[in-house]
DNA sequence: GTGGCGAGCTAACCTATGTCGATACGAGGC
DNA sequence: GCCTCGTATCGACATAGGTTAGCTCGCCAC
């Protein structure tokens, strides 16, 4: 099975067979901040149109590059990442489905990091015109993208915290409780597990570690009944140990609640 | 010599006796961004006004409280600040004079993080109001802050390759670049050197390193010839060799140049 | 089927950094 | 001038995490 059949199946899954909930997860996202308007939602059900897939590994934006226009991620893992001349590289954040990155890229002269895929996606380009319109007769929108941004910069805080004061088993499990919350808000985890479609490499450079690492601390967490990661599923076994290990409180995510 | 003393003729030194330039930090950092007019400058000078001298190591605003209002370093160093249950802190970001933080306080709901003082300070509450009447009126400083914004944004992503990728040399080596760099732009450092007013403890924090580490660092740093911290005064002795360490480009303090 | 490749996994060894405990030093209070 | 307290500093030791080098397995291309 190819990769794009592979997200096909899954977005099927996600979207529509199993679930009542038809609803964009850039959709079910801001209804978790503001109760939307149905102009609101088709204004921004247009955005999805002339989504694309996209290999595993592509740049969406290069490091360096004036930013033209925002990206939607309507499926599969991408992230910001920076490279350092010795080759390291860090992921400074993740974009799941519903994520809308780099609104203000109009303001922005040239990206001081990159964005790109690290599963294969889904996503659809926003000209910033495109998202001027949507801003100026979207009020409700406006503000709701603009408390996912503050949601993201408290997300760069927490980040912070878990690089220079947890243990690699505290940060795993604290990125690990994030992602869970974040993919849960757009209805794409269930059952404390969800599909985490990245390899123990890409958690290294999220987590300042090196994959072997990685991996041992991987399986402490599994052999200590917390956590199992296998094949790209991920599952919480004890959400309330894994929380308290990773001092895990999803308030940051909600802004202004 | 008192603080308080210590902070005026420290002032003194910076706004006038010695400088031709008596601008307020605040309006040097901005006016690197974009050019104001008269009126836009008398509006800022404004923002000093019921200045006071805050004790080091005292709250500007609590973790988990509603932000009131902006706050507006004059003088001394300031900075954001967790505390997690064990009782570790990490600082997410240094104010220093001219810096401007938590302009979008209104929009925010309870603090998740907590400002504070690290030296002795001197500092002004802005308003919601006042800040929101200024933001209408003077678009040109609304532009302005808006970039500061970004800067500190990209600030926050330089920290965590920071202390996700590099090693205590290299981590306090970039620090010290960032804060003469930032220092240099309102006028606050000369010769590659400027004041630390700050603790091994607070580097630490910063860092994510032990105290005793960070001392060992510094020893390092200056038996190498690179750096020198004595007393509060950090001085860089060999600026190139410094940035080459710490792969420094101070291109992210400056958005869209 | 075979070969190649990326990802996961393991083991052995190494080192950067943390921890603990003691000492020294400098500034402010009395 | 002495005491105290927060810092800075130093040495000895412990350990989390890095590095290197394999080996395995599943997937894809040919």
């Amino acid at each position: 099975m190819s990769h794009v059949q592979n997200i096909k199946a899954a977005s099927a899954v996600c979207y529509g067979r199993h679930e009542p909930d038809t609803r964009s997860p850039l959709i079910r996202k801001l209804e978790a901040f503001v109760f939307l308007s149905r102009q609101d939602r088709t204004a921004l059900e247009q955005l999805s149109a002339g989504a694309r897939l996209v290999e595993p590994r592509t740049d969406l934006q290069r490091d360096g590059e004036m930013a033209t226009d925002a990206v939607l991620v309507l499926d599969g893992f991408a992230c910001r990442y920076k490279h350092r001349v010795t080759g390291d590289r860090q992921i400074l954040a993740y974009l799941l489905p519903g994520d809308l990155c780099d609104v203000d890229a109009p303001h922005l002269g040239r990206m001081d990091h990159a964005v790109g895929t690290l599963s294969t996606c889904l996503v659809a380009r926003i000209s910033r015109e495109t998202l001027a319109t949507l801003m100026a007769q979207q009020p409700t929108v406006a503000r709701a993208l603009r408390l996912a941004k503050l949601a993201e910069e408290a997300t760069a805080r927490e980040w912070l915290v878990n690089l220079g004061t947890r243990s690699a088993a505290e940060r795993m499990s604290h990125l690990f409780c994030e992602l869970l919350t974040r993919l849960e808000a757009v209805g794409l985890a269930e059952d404390d597990g969800c599909k985490l479609p990245i390899t123990q490499l890409d958690l290294a450079d999220t987590l300042g570690l090196s994959s072997v690492h990685v991996n041992r601390t991987l399986q402490e967490l599994r052999s200590r009944g917390l956590v199992e990661l296998r094949g790209r599923s991920l599952k919480l076994r004890d959400l309330p140990s894994v929380r308290a290990l990773a001092e895990f409180s999803p308030a940051y995510l909600r802004p202004a609640h």
